[in-house]
DNA sequence: TTAATCATTAAACAATTGTTTAAAATAGTT
DNA sequence: AACTATTTTAAACAATTGTTTAATGATTAA
């Protein structure tokens, strides 16, 4: 089956592709509507600007980000359940989209603008009471009692962070891009296991 | 006391100021001069290009980097020890240098050259007989048998990442710069606390 | 069919980029 | 002092940047 896409779809998915991969500064409107197929003037028809449409892009890799975190939360089941499966699902996602932390965490540092629309995906999660049943489990000492910053930091540090460090490792240990990929992989059972006996001891 | 820094020192220190904060393709030869209170020809008189000024900050912020580790290879002590030592040490080494990280990473995904350098960088750690000795110790049932890709993973993805992170948690969660610095600093208790637990278990 | 709107193109725009030039200022040497 | 080599400067260079223009082609509506 062939996609018909539109012009403006083009061009929306070209730009996503080269913004994840070389980010706002390391890459020139010339350079997305060549990956698109089209030209310059189109870029600019359909999206007035680089930046607006790197707003546009921004926006929806943000919220494709959080989602895969709200979608969890929202389930049905203990604690502890959860969470290994918010893990576990996490650590997937990344694995997908290997591109989305570096992208992300690149693009806040350097404009820290967006915030009311990102505001509102914090509050998403708020809104689904996994803080507050996490402060319920502590009290019943099923979970262990620290604040909800490391907690959520913990997970995205071992998430996240192993397709940031890619590269590092390519270059470092001179692996293949195959060797890492099928060591990430395994690494998912390592963090899972880490992170549920630290968060839930027994 | 006035420090009195030559033309040379004081492009090279605006310099590694500049990448750090922006990388190589969100900064400008004129940005850099300026930070420096020269001028652009000066910059390409002493330095010839931005990319061999580059390249001579970055092989020496990754030797900074690298070099953190080696210390703690080389004291003699037992593993387990040196192992605590080590993520704590790395992870105030990062508090103090927070930029390094990101730098890295992003640098090195945009350029994956700089190979043989960096080679040399890994095998001088490989020589403090670190990894026999991690061996030994999980042969002896001390330590938890995993790959030591994985071993080092955590460490980094730990001790790293939180910085990487931080204007995501100033965002996301309308924290101020103070705020999160202070939670980043506990953080180094949860990390050390848990690491051991898992790479040392009893 | 005709008119009007939309889509696409190649060319041009001014601003910014990394780098070089050629002249001036400074320091060093005899 | 006179000469040389080094350092610094302002200006210029060509190439690339984001964006716009004005003309053409295609589609739609009357």
């Amino acid at each position: 089956m062939k996609k018909e896409l539109s012009t403006e779809e083009k061009i929306k998915g070209a730009a996503k592709a080269v913004f994840l991969q070389k980010g706002f500064s390391g890459c020139t409107t010339r350079e997305i509507a060549k990956a698109s197929g089209m030209n310059v003037a189109l870029v600019c028809y359909y999206f007035r600007s680089k930046d607006q449409l790197f707003q546009l892009i921004f926006q929806s890799v943000m919220e494709e980000f959080m989602h895969s975190l709200i979608q969890v939360f929202q389930e049905e089941m203990p604690l502890k359940e959860k969470m290994r499966i918010l893990i576990e699902k996490r650590y997937e996602f990344v694995e997908k989209n290997p591109e989305f932390p570096n992208f992300i965490h690149n693009e806040l540092k350097r404009n820290a603008s967006f915030t009311q629309h990102n505001k509102n995906l914090f509050d998403k999660i708020a809104s689904t009471g996994i803080f507050e049943e996490a402060l319920t489990a502590q009290g019943k000492g099923e979970m262990r009692q620290i604040d909800m910053f490391h907690v959520t930091m913990l997970i995205m540090s071992n998430c996240d962070f192993p397709f940031i460090a890619k590269n590092f490792h390519m270059t470092m240990q001179e692996m293949t891009e195959e060797d890492v990929s099928r060591k990430l992989t395994e690494h998912r059972h390592v963090v899972t296991e880490m992170l549920m006996n630290y968060l839930f001891p027994n």
